[in-house]
DNA sequence: CAATCAGGTTTAATAATGCAACCAGACTGG
DNA sequence: CCAGTCTGGTTGCATTATTAAACCTGATTG
């Protein structure tokens, strides 16, 4: 079988993120979900995607818990594709990406648009790591710890 | 032609940034890096992926600016592959895909490892994202504001 | 009741992925 | 210095995934 190895059973966190909504669409329509996108038709213009894929896309992501489909709220009889909570926890990942490309990408004036405080319309702070007493941490500053009660993914034996 | 729609020309920072990392194994790759894989055959057996892959991968994360390559470090004339500074600046989106796992996964326990503080061991903060003044901001408390000088993305105009 | 639209599914083409085999240059041992 | 082996790939081919376009169904509009 050549199949498209899963990293479901993988036992970084990374890579169990990536196995759920890592590839190229999912991100994008959660990305379109967070700006207020909710129908099939919505998303389908705004990414530009072949409608089949959408689909596929957007029901594994209902399956998964990262939208859910509410029944109808402008009247019509259609369902509507919003954010569950575990979606929505997904916004700190949008946010590290956009900052990524404000910092490094090579055209940046290709950018169009800034994220803001809605509050006062200023840009939000940069997103940063910091030690439990507040220090400011690089990547060389952290280490990875071995979890003490780490259930073993299961492996087939033989 | 039914090519693989990149999204390099479009005017989001998130697309962009997925456009030049967001496929399956490049994270993995940055991943690795971060965590001192360098060689070929260290990045191979770690992730266990195709090696033509990850030769693909590497030469186009090479390109990109992600990666470089240095010649030598351990005396013997091979080359290996170091973060860039660009490359560094993922490490946040990382950690963000980490903490949303530890947050979301359906099986916790499966995860092995969790980011510690390398002075002292301990857990780091979540990352969170404040505005300039020092609110903690969601992503309802966020809009995004067009840029002024944004220079349109070309388009084929007929 | 014909037309249209939202929200998909099906079909057939093309592109990407995975595995295994192959290959060249660097090292190793005798 | 010659055979064997390791690193770091490339090449070929089978298997998947992605795509565009056609089609389909139920709801809405005229």
């Amino acid at each position: 079988m050549v199949k498209r190895t899963s990293l479901a059973g993988d036992s970084c966190p990374i890579a169990r993120a990536l196995d759920v909504f890592g590839d190229w669409w999912s991100l994008l329509i959660i990305r379109d979900a967070s700006l207020g996108c909710r129908r099939f038709g919505e998303f389908q213009t705004s990414l530009g995607l072949a409608k089949n894929i959408l689909a596929t896309r957007l029901r594994t992501l209902v399956e998964r818990g990262i939208l859910k489909m509410i029944p109808a709220s402008d009247g019509s009889a259609y369902q509507e594709y919003v954010l569950s909570p575990k979606g929505r926890g997904i916004f700190p990942i949008l946010v590290a990406l956009r900052q990524w490309s404000e910092e490094f990408d090579e055209h940046p004036n290709e950018i169009d648009t800034f994220l803001v405080d809605r509050e006062n319309g200023k840009p939000v702070q940069k997103l940063a790591l910091y030690s439990q007493d507040g220090r400011l941490l690089s990547a060389a500053d952290t280490t990875l710890k071995p979890r003490a009660a780490a259930k073993r993914a299961r492996r087939v034996p033989a």
